[in-house]
DNA sequence: TGCAAGCGCTCTTCCTGCAT
DNA sequence: ATGCAGGAAGAGCGCTTGCA
C-alpha cells in the first residue's frame, strides 16, 4: 500500500476519456447538458477507473453537506434505537445521510455543538437537551436548524419537543393521593438532569398543596 | 464543450522581528 | 551571525457553474 495512494479525480477521469474535467462534472451531474457520446466516454472512463464524484467539494461550495447529526446518550432504551431505525429510514426516503453521534452525557448535548458545526451538517436532531445560550448561539449563527427535547432554550433555529414536567410531577402526587397514598418517596432521576429538576420540583409542590410532607 | 473563478480549509513557504 | 517564533501569503485540494 502506498501512502501516497487517493481515489481517481474528474480530472484523471477527463484525462482517461479525452475530455475536460467540467465535462465530467456534467456527465455526472443530473440534467445537466452533455451529448450523449461524450458521457458515454466519460461512464466508460470512470468506469476503468473506479471513480466516484467526491462530495466535498460540493459541501465547500454549498455549505450544505445533506447530512442531518443525530446525537444520541447511549443505546441502553430500546426506545432510541427503535426511533433511530424509523428516522433514518425517513432521512433516507428524503435523500438525506445520517450522522450518528455519541456523547458521554446521557442528558446534555451542549458538549459536541463545536465538533456538529465542523462537519457542517444541515440540521442536529436529539433526544439531549440543549441547555447552554452559548451553544445555541454557536448553532444560530451557522443556521444549523436544532430539534431537540425539553430544551427551554428558545430561538429561530431552535425546536424543542417538550413535556410539562413539572406539571407531569404535580399531577403523580394527586394521582398518587387520589388512590389512597399517605406516605411519599420520590425515586429521582440523575441531578443534572433537566427534566428530573422539574418533575421532582412538581412532585414537591403537588404535595404541598395537598398539604402532606415531602 | 472548454476555460476559469470560486468555495473553505490546511499546509507550506517566505518574511520579519527579536533574543542570544 | 545565527536560531527561533510568529504572522502573512500562496498553493493545493476536487468539484460546480457562469460565460464564451
Amino acid at each position: 500500500m502506498s501512502g501516497n495512494w487517493r481515489p481517481p479525480s474528474s480530472i484523471d477521469v477527463a484525462r482517461a476519456a479525452g475530455v475536460s474535467q467540467s465535462a465530467v462534472s456534467r456527465a455526472f451531474t443530473p440534467g445537466a447538458k452533455i451529448a450523449e457520446a461524450t458521457r458515454a466516454k466519460v461512464m466508460a472512463a470512470a468506469e476503468a477507473l473506479g471513480y466516484r464524484p467526491n462530495l466535498l467539494p460540493k459541501i465547500l461550495q454549498t455549505n450544505r453537506s445533506g447530512i442531518v447529526a443525530v446525537v444520541v446518550g447511549g443505546f441502553y432504551n430500546p426506545y432510541f434505537a427503535m426511533t433511530l431505525e424509523a428516522f433514518s429510514k425517513a432521512l433516507t426516503a428524503a435523500g438525506r445521510q445520517m450522522l450518528l453521534v455519541r456523547v458521554d452525557s446521557d442528558r446534555i448535548l451542549d458538549g459536541v455543538v463545536d465538533q456538529l458545526a465542523g462537519y457542517r451538517v444541515d440540521a442536529v436532531v436529539s433526544a439531549l437537551a440543549l441547555t447552554s445560550q452559548e451553544a445555541a448561539d454557536q448553532l444560530a449563527k451557522l443556521r444549523i436548524p436544532i430539534v431537540t427535547l425539553n430544551s427551554d432554550l428558545a430561538g429561530d433555529w431552535i425546536r424543542s419537543v417538550s413535556s410539562d414536567n413539572f406539571a407531569a410531577g404535580e399531577a403523580a402526587a394527586r394521582l398518587l393521593h387520589e388512590r389512597g397514598g399517605r406516605r411519599f418517596g420520590f425515586v429521582a432521576g440523575p441531578a443534572d438532569s433537566p427534566a428530573q429538576v422539574a418533575r421532582e420540583a412538581g412532585f414537591a409542590h403537588g404535595l404541598a398543596a395537598l398539604a402532606l410532607p415531602p
